[in-house]
DNA sequence: AATGAATGAGTATTCATTCAT
DNA sequence: TATGAATGAATACTCATTCAT
């Protein structure tokens, strides 16, 4: 009864797990039960793979921020520009970023951690990095800078706010700051 | 014996301690028992003012709000337009909203409160009607939603990634949104 | 059911059993769950009485060192001298201080962390002042001194050497020291 | 991968690392894992070399015992009476045996597991047995014994108390039990 | 022979909350 | 009204030991 089990991606399912738990309960809401309830897998096992809670959320938050930077490079990975351009990152921030609930906890939650500790800033920086890149392929450094965060703004506002989401209104200060 | 009857600001105490340790600890390191020991009140006192651990939150975050947003009117009160504008929004971004790490993690743990928890979704509504309201003493509804947004995101990404900040790009990004 | 209980002693008896847990079981194989059930009190309350265990160990501690300096005064209350000081004290090393396995085991615990730790350090050291003021009721401190550490030397090795106990060596001992 | 198999003394060297661990962290706070680490050797090597703690611990106190006992065999080597011999125990007193507090640590320890488990009674049994010897060689059986017990005394007392370390009593005392 | 992975029992400690006084 | 004491559930983490490979 309960034999040893093999179960070679043990790790990776314990990762996914914390993702999800993260996102439904917030961080303070994920415990180390609790993931290897979901992962089934027993409470022991949990420290043997991450010996510390931090280092479980330090997994589960940059495969997060990879998740998230693939789907936002995806985005914008064609060749386009002026009308094409705007209406790629319209769709981008109404529709996929911060669009969904889960990622917006998991973002909001990410922050939380980054703005106090330097380990999950790491993590944020190299997201941005990432996005930094992507844009870049459509414009220059600096306008990228102020497109991404203009994105972010919007989206941010978008989700904690109470206007209305409007595309024509990002379309039109996404124009002003492409300068198209 | 240790009878501390005479004490009429207990509460607001409570109050300004609990967002001290948030400031300092986050919400996960925030109890009713250190914040008791902070505000030197007896831990009995914690739950006869404030029955559960959210109200205590959620006061703690609205005094937050009120506060960055009085800075934040305070910064725009004058009449001013064009450079001068550029000027003074420049130096919200870069000086006073996110500027310091305990706004930061404030803000960033209001923000994962408020992506999970109506409750508290309600304070950052409140607070961005407010910089919209002091925004739109100066340009019209929409570009200030665009300008908030913007701020928004050009504190964050200065925060939590690498780009070292310049208030020229800040600058630029603001006078291309005001058309300016 | 399992009404809050209006227990007043509570304190005391979880130190008495912590001490006899120390006593049969050693610091290492004592925890708060054991004392707890020991001293049929629930867990959260040990925390409650004692916020760390060390606090708890130098309770215990503290409590076994009266309780041992003080049938050591006993022993040497009245007036006597020679051959009488003599056997009081070959009394105290044989039928007392270290006879019992409970007392060796206390001691050898107390002492075993007090070579590592100051805070237990402090208990040894305030144990040997008040054997020191006990002897010197009937010898001078030089003397006191030294026959303090025979009696310490000759307990220890009967406890832990496999030499019978012989009373007339110990005797002899003190008689040399004591030169009468 | 990372094969490790040539390593012929890595017995040697674990109970090596567990001594050192149990002086700086007592054997409390001594675990397999510890001293895997320190020994840097996997963790499932340990209970292949050890099968349980017990006999881990025991090999570790068995080699401390012999360290000692070397030690103090050959501070009463040569051949000497009345005042050298005092002058070589003297010596053995106040820089030998529990002088560092490293040895201090150890021998309490043992004494602990000592006072409870016969297994570790052994241990000191023979050690003392080998003091006994090393005495004997310049005095009778019963000075031996009781000169043992004075140099045990007197050494855990100057560790564990406040008075000053006296050579000058402590050779006092030494005369009066050598009857030089 | 040797070991990486696994595991269930255990640890000290923290906690929000309750309640008798 | 205020609060010290109490409490049961939960926390992260450590552990000795086992076993498949």
């Amino acid at each position: 009864m309960s034999t040893r089990r093999v179960d070679p991606d043990r790790r990776e399912r314990i990762i996914d797990c914390a993702v999800e738990l993260i996102a439904s309960q917030g961080v303070a809401g994920t415990s180390h039960r609790k993931v290897a309830a979901l992962a089934d897998v027993p409470l022991g096992s949990m420290t043997y793979h991450f010996p510390c809670m931090d280092e479980l959320l330090e997994a589960a938050f940059t495969r997060f921020a990879a998740e998230v930077g693939e789907r936002f490079a995806a985005g914008l990975a064609g060749e386009f520009a002026g009308a094409k351009l705007v209406a790629a990152l319209v769709e981008l921030i109404h529709d996929d970023v911060l669009d969904s609930r889960r990622s917006l906890v998991l973002t909001m939650e990410l922050y939380a951690l980054a703005a106090r500790d330097a380990r999950f800033r790491n993590i944020t920086q190299g997201w941005l990095e990432i996005s930094a890149r992507a844009l870049e392929r459509h414009m220059d450094a600096a306008t990228a800078h102020q497109v991404d965060a203009l994105i972010e703004g919007l989206s941010l506002h978008r989700a904690l706010g109470t206007a209305p989401p409007s595309r024509e209104l990002t379309a039109e200060a996404l124009r002003k700051i492409l300068g198209a």
